[in-house]
DNA sequence: GCCAACGTTGGC
DNA sequence: GCCAACGTTGGC
């Protein structure tokens, strides 16, 4: 799942999200995605204790930066019916809502962050091989395979690659 | 249902 | 701030 740690304004609100500022909150709704495909794997392809990779989107070094559980499963956006919310989307009806989300809570940060580019340099590997952060970086929540899930997190614990 | 125009994401 | 990729919208 990504968020922006860095201010982002979204109809002149701020609506960055840390690693750390969920480490401060201990849990989190995941309001404001909207897009289908995103939608759709809060709804239908998550599960209440489901680990998921927490990834700082935007910002100067983007990677993976810690590790959440999912703690309620999916239920309606309801920001989405409010005026004055940023993440307000006129199309969604109360009576058939459009959008969905998911809460989180705070597992642990990993030991290092683990960049982006990095993830792209060791894209051969086979346990990355056909992850949607690699292949299709837009999305916002993705799916990712138990040994891409795993890869990631011993590399953590390992010193970041040299630079060239 | 096609597809051009437009808007958003997100790395750089 | 630029812009490529790609998702969404809407005319036909």
């Amino acid at each position: 799942m990504k968020a922006e740690p860095d201010t982002r304004l979204v109809n002149s609100v701020d609506v960055r999200f840390s690693i750390d500022d969920l480490a401060a909150a201990g849990t989190s709704s995941w309001e404001g995605v909207r897009n289908y495909e995103a939608r759709n794997i809060m709804r239908d392809g998550m599960r209440v204790d489901d680990l998921v990779l927490f990834y700082h989107s935007n910002c100067k070094v983007p990677g993976v930066a810690g590790i959440a559980r999912v703690c309620r499963n999916a239920y309606v956006d309801h920001t989405a019916f409010d005026v004055s919310h940023p993440y307000y989307d006129a199309k969604s009806d109360p009576a058939n809502p459009r959008w969905f989300m998911v809460d989180v809570e705070f597992v642990r940060k990993l030991d290092r962050l683990v960049p982006l580019k990095e993830l792209q340099s060791l894209k051969s590997q086979p346990a990355l091989s056909g992850m949607a952060l690699l292949t299709r970086g837009r999305l916002s929540v993705q799916p990712v395979s138990a040994a891409a899930y795993e890869f990631i997190v011993e590399l953590s614990k390992t010193s970041p690659a040299a630079p060239e």
